[in-house]
DNA sequence: TGCGAAGCTGCATTCATTGCAAGTCTGCAC
DNA sequence: GTGCAGACTTGCAATGAATGCAGCTTCGCA
């Protein structure tokens, strides 16, 4: 069972996220203190640093659920499929959490990602980080199709187009403004661009 | 003519990364203070950043000629060159550049990059900068085979697989240590796989 | 009920980074 | 050679992130 303290502790958690998110989208990034995060939830500057580890963290408080959901994705792969299709799935997978992408916090974090070199720093790690736990997976899942460096070298390849084609997206001016389903369809389209050599088609 | 001012400004900066690289060598990265290496070099504290905008930026003097030189790679391409070979080429001439990576420096840049958050952050961020240049480039020099998404997505798998291929190499304990041609040679396997969809071969 | 671990805070400290306001030096025109 | 404008340096003060420490409070569990 959960316990009193664990339940309250994910309540701050969330607190610290929602008020950090509020903070950010009103008063911007830099001009938002650790202080005024924390007084926002009320509890004290320096416990704050209990539960995130920098500034940054409260940006990304999902990034572990992420991957793990990556991982999932390639441990329930089918009979028969190749490594290149269980990372197709996955991208997609990971594509439709993207959706949620269109949600007000996660436009947030997106626009930070882009303007404050610090949030983008981490989100680079993050993605790393991502990058080198789903290699690892996808490796054991195939150890005989692959080896760790090709391992690394594919999945690098899938997420380096993809993010590719995603940052020359969201580089054109405005690109955030639309409608956002279109926005939905245009990122869906850059995904297919940038996989496209892996599914086959011209 | 470069002026005397130029000339002195050289100097301090040179001597700034000179002093940056032996102290973090010595004492480490993070024992290492703006101030420490402003007085190795002989200039106020507060001088130091009209050289280098923060202290990571100080173990990444030469970013904008890498990427000059790879913006010229893909410049003077032969006729009938297609995008991949250029990027394969580029890519070759970077790896080259890279060798002089054997440099007590850039072992150590390597080194601090794997281990100090800041300066892994950092490089990420100069390598996505330099993905983005490259990715506009090689589009203006093939607008007819490549649209803006589809450079990036290329450029994005290209570097993606090579960074990806590269980490978990590097993970391996003592990589550093074998034979650099051997390190080649497991790379240019690894990143073969990767990228077959592009070049073509079964 | 009571103990020990876990969690919360305030305080003081270290450091990166920035704005400001003088000084100082260099390039260049006369 | 002189002198001025602009470019460089630098010290000072302030801000804000991050961390170690020490004392308290609260919760989980026997």
């Amino acid at each position: 069972m959960t316990t009193l303290r664990d339940r309250k502790r994910l309540r701050t958690r969330r607190a610290l996220v929602e008020a950090a998110t509020e903070l950010f989208e009103t008063r911007g990034y830099d001009e938002t203190t650790v202080a005024d995060i924390a007084a926002a939830a009320e509890i004290g500057t320096r416990t704050f640093f209990s539960y995130f580890a920098s500034k940054e963290e409260v940006l990304f408080p999902d990034a572990d659920a992420r991957v793990t959901a990556a991982v999932d994705a390639i441990a329930t792969r089918a009979p028969g499929e190749t490594p290149v299709e269980v990372l197709l799935r996955t991208m997609r997978d990971l594509g439709t959490a993207a959706d949620e992408m269109v949600g007000r916090t996660a436009a947030l974090r997106l626009r930070l990602t882009r303007t404050v070199p610090a949030v983008r720093g981490r989100a680079l790690q993050i993605q790393l980080d991502a990058q080198r736990e789903i290699a690892r997976h996808l490796r054991e899942a195939f150890p005989d199709d692959l080896d760790a460096v090709g391992a690394g070298a594919l999945v690098g390849a899938f997420i380096g187009a993809t993010a590719g084609a995603l940052q020359v997206l969201l580089d054109e001016p405005g690109a955030l403004d639309g409608d956002p389903a279109v926005l939905r369809e245009r990122l869906q389209a850059a995904m297919d661009t940038a996989l496209r050599p892996w599914t086959g088609g011209g």
